[in-house]
DNA sequence: CAAAAGAATACTGTCTACATTCAACGTCGA
DNA sequence: TCGACGTTGAATGTAGACAGTATTCTTTTG
């Protein structure tokens, strides 16, 4: 059963690709009467939608003061990384004992585009194919919360790395080397042998979590 | 700077009661506008105050029907356990570095509060008192991330838990067997030896973590 | 008697309008 | 010239009303 989104649903979207795109920038103010003409709506649905991007943490609100974006500080930024890490960790846990029944379609086919993008040179594509992979390797541990805590964690990072950070400057080790290390992950989860799969998550993860400076900030 | 709260606040906090005081049932349909008379509010306010229950899942809501409380399944329930679990853990982690320079006077009131209520038989002061003692615990890390989530896992349980089981049953060994596995770990915690502190936490949540049955869901 | 269709009721989604409060700017005084 | 106070303007907090849709009950038909 389908059904129309709401003007609050699709306010959230649309602020979130406000942000994301750089219309709206760190710290900035959201003035409701503003917004809400500019996104041809009328106050009250875009409080909603605002209080909803409120709890996830990609705004922030300040009583009788409205609305900003929020602004990551390294702290922040290290806050995220380091739950990011270990939810994925989780993930894999509750992941290893499926995966003999598991289906990796998903998963390959956020790879194949990852490395279709490298090889045309295409920084973005191989960020959202990247996205897509951990949220399909997390999506497939089957642990509905850990799913929704891991995507707004992501959600957080990308909208601030789109904000502040050229894609290209974050690709450490280049495109083509982070698709590898990709590669080698799902062959691990593929051979089923957790010892495998632990090493190559944490070869993967290994320069982007843990102590990272917020200039640093890796796609990967 | 102090401020009033909204009339949003106010509602969460009321819903929050009125389901935990059993007023709301698991599965019981929201309907705006009887409980926005009930609260002495208009339908705004309490709408976005239903927007952020539903972000933190203790509501949901399917379109153009309304919100409902929700109703934890037993996988429901090993969820939440799990993942509260892992950011315990991880909460853990982040806070043996800081030891050495850490106040332990907020958790020592909750572990004396914690005996008071036991000698009295008092289940529901232990019972608030280990609840409080946890979310310390997790604040200690200094992880305000890791700190929200935690918290709201917790708000999840409780409210499930004051709904659809006496406290009385959840006592697994006892209340004072309870203090006293709590007083262990702050011993721990005082020592500072990683390895202790691991040792105790696992004891402390040795029954409650993984394949838990949720009739049986303990309040530790 | 049961099932389906239609009508009535009630709830959600949305909008307009009003009250309240905060912040900034200008002015007045020291 | 600098600081403080008052005023003004704009934004937030709240209320009430209307339109659209789902649900339920009743009625009618097979």
């Amino acid at each position: 059963m389908i059904s129309q989104p709401s003007l609050v649903d699709l306010a959230c979207e649309e602020i979130k690709r406000l942000i994301a795109n750089g219309d709206l920038g760190a710290d900035e103010r959201l003035f409701e009467p503003r917004l809400a003409a500019q996104l041809g709506i009328s106050r009250p649905p875009l409080r909603e939608a605002l209080r909803i991007l409120a709890a996830q943490h990609i705004i922030e609100q300040t009583p009788r003061r409205g609305y900003r974006v929020v602004s990551l500080s390294q702290n922040d930024v290290d806050e995220i990384y380091g739950l990011r890490y270990v939810l994925e960790k989780f993930a894999l846990d509750q992941l290893i004992p499926k995966l003999p029944d598991a289906d990796f379609h998903d998963l390959e086919e956020t790879v194949t585009r990852m490395w279709d993008a490298a090889r045309n040179d295409d920084a973005v594509g191989v960020f959202i194919a990247n996205r897509d992979f951990h949220l399909t390797l997390v999506a497939m541990a089957g642990h509905r919360r850990l799913q929704q805590a891991y995507s707004t964690l992501m959600d957080q990072m990308q909208l601030y790395m789109s904000r502040n950070l050229s894609i290209e400057a974050q690709t450490h080790g280049g495109l083509l080397e982070g698709c590898k290390r990709h590669e080698r992950l799902l062959e691990s989860l593929r051979s089923g042998d957790a010892a495998a799969i632990a090493e190559a998550f944490t070869a993967h993860g290994e320069r982007r979590y843990l102590p990272i400076s917020a200039a640093q900030a890796s796609i990967w």
